[in-house]
DNA sequence: ATTAAAAATGTAAGCGCTTACATTTTTGCG
DNA sequence: CGCAAAAATGTAAGCGCTTACATTTTTAAT
């Protein structure tokens, strides 16, 4: 069932049909009715191919990540996706893994699908030299690009991200206003957001002139969920002499760990041992005491995000970024 | 750059420029050369749209699923999707949420796209009453359907399940011939999947003849993160004096949650409460002590999902239904 | 009633590709 | 060398839609 179909069986031309499928004003209410009646009797969709040729768009916006199944990127997606649904948009997804290869070979496979935008979920797309990210620049030649999380400046790239800056100092802070005076700070990640989140803590640290030892900034290397292992490293922290009653984690997974350090040490949880987490995910909620953490409203990001781009689509200029500051919950696992 | 540029520059026709793009034999080597250099040289990639409206596909699929963020939804995503781009297919993601309603507009709307195939993950698109399904056997009336975790008899739709009832019944038997005798089962599901645990569990306690009461069986109503919920739900339950030394919970965070109520009632796991889970996702490591799970060997799974798939596309007949059981992970939630 | 402007409709030319079919070139064998 | 078959290449007709432009119809002011 094509356009002619319908243009044959109301009696009209298929500029007609056309019009009134996409509501041009140009059609008399009549004519208007007729056609959609036979449209509506015969069933017809019209072929997105087509569509997209003519038009040069079948409003589809490729979204990457390293791991869409990773607890945070997941949330992200999720939002994202509902509300380019609202827009009417769709979205391919591209999951890249962390491996800093395929990356660009990815985006070209967007890029070929003709997505009318790319939003690139999460920090680890940005490399520190500048040159590794033409990809971007490349597609943002063709398209406009957003990032959750992640800020590069490049023309028609806009960044929206939470100030993990700022979330980790005013963590750190509290943790000290608490009396913690020695706590390390966990890390997985060296990207765009993991270097603010330890400038942070940094920081809040060093103004209390408390950075005695390189060793209270513990990068985890392993599995982003290989959470015995990250309670192993900080086991093995402790035998080897550093002492810490206080964790300040990147990640709420990396939080829990410390959890369970604590538990399998026989620490209590404030008193011996706090513990502050980042992203406020459901994972706040899987043990006793409740986890304290950061929450960096992703939901309001995203939909920022998603307006963001909307209005560079209707041609009006926006702000290359745009900073959110995030929230720390206080739960149980600090004093 | 169109085709038409290359052919050009090249000095051949459309044609010719056509198949060294699609690899036909019919071109010679010297030509094909010849093309390919000038595509190298002036970097042409295909008009998607326009190869869309001639081959009538995109390769691409539709992912339908309640919610993307979901632990054990967000891994399959991620499985499938990475299965689906080596075999050189893109997905288009599409959230319904888990109200009964959408669920056929959404459908429609990746129809309109022009779809390859509609993976649907995830039990809840299946009702009880047959008729309601139409909008699938619709679906399947124009592109292959594949369910992971659900199974409707309809023409051209394909199931890969894993065999719940069988893992359940397992599971709950390994509770029960560790000593205990008056587990509970938590539920927050009752989809297909969700009904053939319910049943795997039934079945283990009927045969021990230990199935006294209906209370026995606990449906958890509330939203699907809301762990504090769920252990209210329990502690509630032993306030109102049903005795209980054992869960098994159709999920893990449900699990996690008879966790929390052991630590907040001062009950010792295992000794005085065993908690079986589902999934073996993360969650199983962020409690102490670890959870036994099961495992649906969800990769597998979704393997054969995409391998049948392609075989589908090759018009090889398949199976309906594949059943692939799951793996009872004893860790120390149980004795 | 006349007529210019506005509204509605139709015509046809793309959009960039694939592919059936036609034509030309190459191959290999008598 | 001649010729038929095979291989390579070209021509042109779609695929189903949008839209600029042309044409017809309606509106409304004189």
């Amino acid at each position: 069932m094509t356009i002619y179909d319908i243009s044959e069986k109301a009696g009209v031309s298929i500029a007609t049909v056309s019009r009134v499928l996409n509501g041009s004003s140009n059609v008399s209410e009549k004519t208007r009715k007729k056609v959609l009646d036979v449209i509506d009797r015969y069933g017809y969709t019209p072929n997105a191919f087509a569509r997209g040729l003519g038009l040069n768009t079948m409003k589809t916006i490729g979204i990457m990540c390293a791991d869409s199944s990773d607890l945070f990127l997941a949330k992200a997606i999720y939002y994202i996706e509902q509300k380019l649904r609202a827009n009417e948009y769709d979205s391919i997804l591209s999951c890249t893994g962390y491996e800093h290869k395929n990356k660009a070979a990815s985006m070209n496979l967007l890029l070929n699908k003709k997505v009318d935008a790319i939003i690139m979920v999460g920090s680890n797309f940005i490399y520190e030299e500048a040159e590794r990210n033409k990809y971007i620049a490349d597609a943002a030649a063709q398209v406009p690009v957003m990032l959750l999380n992640a800020y590069v400046d490049i023309a028609n790239v806009y960044s929206i991200v939470s100030d993990d800056f700022m979330s980790m100092y005013e963590a750190t802070n509290y943790l000290l206003s608490t009396g913690v005076t020695d706590p390390i700070y966990f890390y997985a990640s060296t990207s765009y957001s993991g270097k603010k989140k330890l400038s942070g803590f940094k920081a809040a640290m060093e103004l209390g002139n408390l950075l005695d030892s390189p060793d209270r900034m513990q990068f985890f290397s392993g599995s982003h969920e290989d959470i015995p292992a990250m309670t192993a490293q900080l086991c093995l922290l402790r035998q080897k002499g550093l002492a810490f009653h206080g964790v300040v984690a990147a990640d709420d997974t990396l939080a829990i760990a410390a959890v369970k350090y604590a538990m399998e040490e026989g620490l209590r949880i404030p008193e011996d041992l706090s513990v502050i987490g980042y992203n406020n995910s459901m994972l706040t909620q899987c043990c006793i005491p409740e986890l304290t953490s950061i929450d960096n409203t992703l939901e309001i990001l995203c939909e920022h995000l998603i307006m963001t781009l909307m209005e560079v689509f209707n041609g009006k200029e926006m702000p290359k970024k745009a900073v959110f500051s995030g929230q720390l919950i206080k739960r149980s696992t600090t004093l």
